[in-house]
DNA sequence: CCTCCAAACAAGAATATTCCTATTTAATAT
DNA sequence: ATATTAAATAGGAATATTCTTGTTTGGAGG
């Protein structure tokens, strides 16, 4: 998804372009892996001095629920990474030796959703997480 | 799960049977909805009125490591809940209307575990939860 | 261009959870 | 029973994230 969809979306919806907001998104696709919310801040910051950090959790979290950005969540208190989702909707294995997510190609959980919608409840999202470790990661552990 | 398989389980992968471990797996059972940390704080206070909020965090934690309990992440920065495994691995569907962890039958994760494994991952565990609104939740909704 | 209002903001307080350190204790070997 | 040692604990500090409050601003309508 480029820059100029997601402001698309977002206007669609009823939220608003601020210069704030732009910077944000902007930050979000600059860093190799998926950043913090620290990382955005320090990339904003170049920019507006004065942008806080509860402004990126606000505005990643607004992109989260419209659906542009997955919230990574590594284990054991380690920050949340967030990565805009450039393709389709998918989720990540989460290696405990080197913190990196690994995108799994497809959700297979459709057949959970199906399921519960014939039952009555209205699905809003999910969150799934695998955890473990990578090849290499494997290789050097005790 | 009973209580005496659970601390044999503990037993069996060399970690000791404290007093306070004992009180707070116990508390675990009480409620009828699974407890916070400090619903069980609580409860196991009024046995030991010393314990630490961050001894029952170590020991709830402990417990989900081997398998015992299951933490369940209710959205939006409410405080977690703990569920001792009554039965066989399975998921939640948490309903954000009045917050109650519906089970879901089956956990449908298996596949994407061997494919996994296949390429040389190592996986130690998942998280998967679903987010909407139960049936009741559905009919009092805006 | 000007007014208006909901949305967004900055700053700092609050919250849930984990970490740190010095002390205590369960289980094991003597 | 006693000594030993790694695991567990209490208490308080630290951390990531969200909330609160008062202020600012984008964008719709006149």
């Amino acid at each position: 998804m480029t820059e100029a969809e997601i402001i698309r979306q977002i206007k669609t919806k009823g939220f608003k372009i601020t210069s704030q907001r732009r910077a944000i998104i902007e930050a979000l696709l600059v860093p190799d892996r998926p950043p913090t919310a620290q990382d955005v801040l320090e990339i904003v910051r170049d920019k507006y001095p004065y942008v806080s950090l509860d402004t990126v959790y606000r505005n990643i979290n607004l992109l989260a629920e419209i659906g542009c950005v997955i919230k990574i969540n590594l284990k054991n208190n380690e920050k949340s990474r967030f990565e805009i989702l450039k393709h389709h909707h998918h989720h990540h294995l989460i290696c405990l030796g080197c913190g990196e997510a690994v995108c799994l190609e497809k959700c297979l959980l459709d057949k959970h959703m199906d399921v519960l919608k014939d039952q009555g409840y209205k699905i809003v999202g999910h969150a799934f997480e695998i955890y473990g470790y990578c090849p290499s990661c494997c290789d050097t552990a005790e």
